[in-house]
DNA sequence: GGAGGTGCTGGAACGGCGTTCCAGAGGATC
DNA sequence: GATCCTCTGGAACGCCGTTCCAGCACCTCC
C-alpha cells in the first residue's frame, strides 16, 4: 500500500464510470439528446469506445445513471418543516427545475418505467399524501395522479425543448405556437383558439405549479369511495 | 379516358401514402417500437426502402401519421350529450383504450410536442373545461393539467409495454413489479412497499380515470384567482 | 407508331450508430 | 523476471435512416 502512486497521473486520470456519466451529462446538455455518441463520448474522455464498454453495459445504462445523477441533485433538500402542500410542491418544482436544466431528462423519465430515481419521487410524493389524511386505499392513486402529471409536463417540456432551435428564447417560441394556434379553423378549434392569448403570456413554471395546485385540491376534496 | 383501365392491377395494389401507413401500424403493433424499419417495411409491402420515400418523408413523418391514424380513430364518437365530466371521461378513456392496444402510441404522444392529434384532443377537453363553468383565465391551466396528465399516463404505460415480455400477462407483470417493491429497504420506501399490495391489485384502467376523476374534482372545487 | 416526358419503383450505396472483439500496455504479485 | 489481471483503445460487424439513380410503365403529343 505504502508505493500506491499518491497522485497517479499516468497520462491523465484514469476512466471511471464518475467521470464517464459526467462527460455524458455534459455532452447531453451542450449537444441535446441525439448528441450523446460513445464515439463522440470517447472523444471528449481521449480515449476509444471500447473502453467506455468496461465500466458501463450500454447506452441504456449510461442514459439511466445521467438522469439518475441528475435527479438525485433536484431530490437533495428535504422540506422536512413544510406543510404537505407546500413540500409536494416544493418537489414538482425542484424536479420541474432540473428537467428545464436538462430537458433530455425529461424524455428519458417519461419513457422509463419506475426506476431508481422515480420511485424516490413516488416515495416522497407518497409520505406527503399519506401526511394529507388521504385514506390508505387512496393513496396510491393520488401519488400516481400527482407522477404522472409531473411525468407528462415533463414529457412536454423535453418536446418542446427538442422542437425550437436553441437560439430562440422561450418567449419567441411561445408567441410562435400561439401565432398557429390563432389561425386555426374557428369552427374546429374554436377553445384552441381562444387560449392562444393565455398561451402567448403564461409561465411555464407557474402553469405547472397551478396544475399541482389543481390536483392537490382534488386530492383534499374528492370523496374517497 | 375511355382507355384507362377499369383493373390496374398492373402487378399488386401500387404503393401509396395509406397502405405504407397501414403496413408501418400492422409492423408497430407486431413488433413492437424498435420493429418500424424502412427494410422491414419495404419487405412487407414487397418494394426498396427508396419507393416508400416517394410517398412518405422520413421516419418520424410516417411515425407522425401512423400516430394520427390510431388516434383519429379512438376520437371518432364525440358525446354530445353527456355531461362535461361524462365527456370528458369517455374521451380520456378512448385514448387509454387506444394506447392499451397500441402501446407504440404512448412514447410517441409523449415525445411529440402539440401535433395535430393532441391538439384535437386539446381542444375536446377545453370545450368541456369551458362547459363545466370555469373562469375563463383558467381555463387553459385546467385543459393542461387533464392533458398532462393522459400524456404522463400514455408514456408510462408504453414504457412498462416495452419492460415486459409480449408473453406475460399485465397480472403477473403487477405482480413481480409489487414484489420488487416489497423487498425495498422499509427505512427508504415506507410508502412505496405500503402501497405495493394495492399496486399488485389494481387496474390500471380504473386507476387512470381515477385519476381523471381527481382532476375533475379539483378543477370543480379549486377557487380559482 | 414513335418520341419524349412523367410518375413511380426498387436495389445499391453512404455515413453513422451501438456494440463486440482483441492485441497489448501497465501495474501488482509471486 | 515471469505471470497474471485490469483496463485500454482502435478496428470491425451488422443494422439503421437516408440518398442516389438506372429503369420501368404509362400518358401525351407529334
Amino acid at each position: 500500500m505504502a508505493t500506491k502512486a499518491r497522485r497517479p497521473e499516468r497520462r491523465q486520470e484514469p476512466l471511471s464510470r464518475e467521470r464517464i456519466v459526467g462527460a455524458a451529462v455534459e455532452l447531453l446538455d451542450s449537444v441535446g439528446e441525439g448528441g450523446l455518441t460513445f464515439r463522440a463520448l470517447a472523444e471528449r474522455l481521449a480515449t476509444g469506445p471500447g473502453a467506455i464498454y468496461w465500466h458501463v453495459a450500454g447506452k441504456t445504462e449510461l442514459l439511466a445513471a445521467a438522469t439518475d445523477a441528475v435527479v438525485a441533485t433536484a431530490l437533495a433538500g428535504d422540506h422536512t418543516d413544510a406543510t404537505p402542500n407546500e413540500a409536494i410542491r416544493a418537489l414538482a418544482l425542484g424536479l420541474f427545475d432540473a428537467i428545464d436544466d436538462h430537458p433530455w431528462v425529461g424524455t428519458q423519465l417519461a419513457r422509463t418505467p419506475a426506476q431508481p430515481p422515480m420511485l424516490q419521487v413516488f416515495e416522497r410524493i407518497g409520505r406527503q399524501v399519506r401526511a394529507l389524511g388521504v385514506p390508505e386505499a387512496a393513496q396510491f392513486t393520488a401519488a400516481s395522479a400527482l407522477l404522472n402529471y409531473i411525468l407528462g409536463v415533463a414529457g412536454q417540456n423535453a418536446a418542446n425543448a427538442r422542437t425550437h432551435r436553441p437560439g430562440t428564447n422561450r418567449s419567441e417560441f411561445l408567441d410562435t405556437v400561439a401565432s398557429e394556434w390563432e389561425e386555426l379553423d374557428p369552427a374546429q378549434y374554436a377553445f384552441t383558439r381562444a387560449v392562444a392569448g393565455q398561451l402567448r403570456e403564461h409561465d411555464d413554471r407557474a402553469e405547472f405549479a397551478a396544475g399541482i395546485d389543481l390536483i392537490l385540491t382534488g386530492i383534499t376534496a374528492h370523496e374517497w369511495p
